[in-house]
DNA sequence: ACAAATCTACCTACTAAATGGTAGCCAAGA
DNA sequence: TCTTGGCTACCATTTAGTAGGTAGATTTGT
């Protein structure tokens, strides 16, 4: 069977986004996906090797999304919009984005993790500053905002937003939130 | 003395908001204070009474910081600014939101924990909407914002925002998230 | 006033359980 | 036969927490 190692990174993940990285332990995860603690070494001689592995494949599958956006949608708004229900998926799972949990690890994280977590969010603002001033230039984003400092914006808005329902629950907190930092991109007679 | 205690506390909250609840130790707390790692146990008996200790603490020096807010500053978003300065100490310190630390860690938290960081942030959503209520009811505030959802939102932004700056590092990205934010609000030609 | 009792704030020295990780064995499939 | 992917059995270290002691301050009884 070649997916003990996607069961593994799949119940990783889940543990990491519940509970934190230091919150996890290779016993948690050997229970989870009913294998013995020795044989994750196996697969990730390390937990270093996990985390990246983790960080790697969640990047990916944002990938694959960022591109089907751009694809698929052209108002800038609906773009953003669409952006931020990627994020529900955690609101329904009761699940924090793997790299904000990551992030406010910084202090243990090995350095390497770092680096991937930053290159994560990087890639997510240079998105999100390329869309607005798409959206911008045609007209369905607002001319009044400067698109780095609210690519930047719309990114720590939806974090935020996430780990708010983690503690705050029930997702009609993170929707209003989503709506909201919306309507603050939208041009029209608002405002 | 009575300050063990009180260090104690200064360096527990260090330690959470760099590392994370589960990411430090009592050994760790015990080197930071230089006394014996069971001396700590004499204060805070087990690790909950700590972290307990520690949002209560977090949460009073909020209160009064809210307060000294709208006793000093009338315009709406000019408090907002105000509020969200109050996180640039974390910015500057590379800390973050102890409450955001915890909010991550959910799921390994113990229960009361959980409801104190709970109140922290309804707490603050609360003051946002008065402020920003009242913000619109004076004109300084836009009038096409709904009080309760941008309350949300400020704080998902400035909470996010201290997130990201932790690993994006430079106390410029979060500045200028801050006066993106305060943008968004502000009732005025833009828009 | 003064000695006995109690309290405060720490200590050393432990414990059981959990941590990430290693060594080496074994069954099945190419 | 050799690789894959598990296994048992260990390891040193770290974890939160406990037991019990002690020097010094404070309170109390006479």
């Amino acid at each position: 069977m070649r997916d003990t190692r996607t069961e593994l990174l799949l119940q990783a993940e889940i543990l990491v986004r519940g509970r934190g990285y230091s919150g996890f332990s290779y016993a948690d995860l050997a229970d989870a996906v009913k294998i013995r603690k020795a044989s994750i070494h196996y697969h990730f001689p390390t937990k270093t090797d996990l985390a990246l592995a983790l960080v790697a494949a969640y990047d990916a599958r944002y990938d694959v999304a960022l591109d089907a956006i751009r694809a698929g949608i052209t108002d800038g708004v609906a773009r953003i919009d669409a952006y931020g229900r990627l994020y529900l998926g955690g609101v329904e799972d009761d699940l924090g984005c793997l790299c904000a949990v990551l992030a406010v690890e910084r202090g243990t994280l090995p350095e390497p993790v770092c680096t991937g977590i930053a290159a994560f969010f990087d890639k997510h603002i240079a998105w999100l500053e390329r869309v607005l001033s798409e959206g911008i230039a045609d007209g369905s984003v607002r001319g009044g905002i400067l698109p780095s400092p609210s690519a930047r914006m719309v990114v720590a808005t939806l974090e935020g937003a996430l780990l708010l329902e983690r503690v705050l629950a029930g997702s009609a907190g993170f929707r209003s939130t989503l709506s909201a930092l919306c309507d603050s991109l939208r041009s029209g007679p608002a405002g």
